[in-house]
DNA sequence: ATCGCGATTTCATTATTTGAAATGCTGCCT
DNA sequence: AGGCAGCATTTCAAATAATGAAATCGCGAT
């Protein structure tokens, strides 16, 4: 048995970080390979994501085979292994849970709390759709909805129109560097100081062009400035040649639950920012109108704290 | 493949149906929890879970922390678990391999032999959308461009109109019941018998309505009569209430590739049917125009060792 | 026809997962 | 107020199920 000439204590150690003990591995390495084969336009075989993720053969070759038989890949004649139709299909899914929205307000205490009393509302981004849309055909750009979820700002509705494409690397449900787009910064400017301070403390400030904002000092006197002038602009913060222009989106009870956007190649800001801004504001101004609308039954508005706080 | 199951000394129940020896067994139920909790509204508890898929209850809370800890899926404070941002970010990276995507001819020789030769083209779905757009704004109704892959109709394009919505349940990377849908009997129309013959080999006509083909020798004079007229209706098929238009696309070489359709409610077709064709076939005939002009020089060959992608 | 690379399979070892049950928490009912 | 019920979380030893080295198979290139 000159097999296992040496005997590790610990795996293979593969993994920097200590092996979590509530994690199963064989599924983790599943949907490590998942993510690798996404990153990989082309596709990859059996052999080149065992080189690449540093994994025998063999358990790539049943990984491989798990996620084949389940949907989430697909094997190309060529034995290249692509994402699969199950992708989809989960996402459509994911999408409707978008359609049935929360209030999405911000701070710590709502998302914290809101959890499923949310759900069964028309759905921002339904509603809004229409406004989208007629902001995109008058300025015909790319426009954008995005809200709160879970304290992270979450892309949630995008309306191209026929000859312009929206920002690459974005995409519905995209979320994060709220730093560093004008849609985040427009929310975060609206939001209370506790709740900006939570974040950033949850979040660093990634740098992901020239222009983007890391230092949070700079960062807070900007959302200031937004807070005052009514609209945010990214100046190539978020990815360069793009612009973006973005406004609050109130609901009935005047809090900013939602923000509108449109994102343009960045010399048109110079010669059109001006009118940019005025339809993306008339935009945002609208949608407020609709929110205010109609007062959809919500419920919610039963007593919270009747009987009694905390019991400790 | 597997096919060895003889008398071993294996332990107490070891097949409920056929355990394949070819696939990870955690790694398959966690995706089949992912499953489970895409096709539950509000979420799942870890109680539910385990209720619903008969495991343990340990199980299922490993594999939901594995699940969670990699992003597939969210737990809101209530303690259900839905779907989470990972999701969406695959879905991404599966659209820009459709952005990437090949001739998409429709016999089994293509699509068994194609592969990966085929990538690199400035993509169909990218070329064609300003074509759906207008289509989709003059009908005011919903416009889809689907082509084959891997031998199925895939739905890859989708432009909505401001005011109506796609039909639902269908989304971009749809694939299947092409039996019952316009885009999909176009397609079939205009393939080769043989491939027809394998097709149908490969897949039930399943009833979807009152109104969809499930007999063979109907689809086949169906088929008939659409290549023979065109374009092809879908006549309450798929959905009740939605009735749909389609009409082919054609490459340089004359082949079709692809296909149009716009859908609508189906009581709009005895009074704006005719108008309706003819906004299609003026679509596919724009679309065939396209593909026949740039005859566009692919460039970029990628090497698939190479990772990009803003979020991680 | 032979070579070589990569996919597929085998099989014994053992690390990993499992499941029953204990624990601890929260909210509800009496 | 107290006790009960339901649920999430944790524990731990048993044993199943995943692993990895190496053999085999297949295909395309030389």
């Amino acid at each position: 048995m000159a097999k296992r000439s040496h005997a590790h204590p610990q795996t293979q150690a593969s993994s920097p970080s200590e092996s979590k003990h509530d994690i199963l591995r064989s599924a983790q390495r599943v949907l490590a390979i998942l993510e690798l084969i996404a990153r990989t336009p082309g596709g990859l075989t059996v052999r080149a994501v065992s080189k690449l993720l540093q994994l025998n053969i063999s358990t790539c070759y049943h990984s491989l085979n798990t996620l084949l038989t389940a949907g989430y890949v697909e094997r190309l004649p060529s034995g290249h292994y692509v994402l699969g139709p199950q992708i989809p299909y989960l996402n459509d899914a994911y999408l409707r849970t978008l359609t049935h929205d929360w209030p999405a307000t911000d701070p710590q205490e709502s998302w914290r709390a809101v959890a499923r009393a949310s759900a069964h509302q028309p759905s921002l981004s339904q509603r809004l759709r229409p406004i989208l849309h007629s902001l995109s055909e008058r300025s015909q750009e790319p426009a954008y909805l995005a809200g709160w979820r879970y304290g992270e700002v979450e892309l949630q509705a995008i309306v191209e129109p026929a000859h312009a494409e929206r920002i690459p690397g974005i995409y519905i449900g995209y979320r994060g560097h709220a730093h560093a787009h004008a849609l985040g910064k427009v929310l975060l400017a609206y939001s209370s100081p506790a709740f900006v301070e939570d974040y950033l403390a949850r979040h660093t400030l990634i740098r992901l062009t020239q222009q983007t904002i890391v230092e949070r000092t700079l960062l807070c006197e900007e959302l200031h400035t937004i807070a005052h002038q009514g609209y945010s602009i990214d100046r190539e913060e978020l990815h360069a040649d793009t612009a973006c222009l973005a406004a609050p989106v109130r609901d009935a009870q005047g809090r900013v639950m939602a923000a509108i956007a449109i994102s343009f190649r960045s010399d048109l800001l110079s010669r059109r920012g001006e009118w940019l801004t005025a339809q993306v504001l008339r935009a945002a101004r609208q949608a407020s109108a609709e929110l205010r609308l109609s007062r959809h039954a919500s419920d919610a508005s039963r007593h919270p704290e009747r009987w009694g706080g905390p019991v400790s």
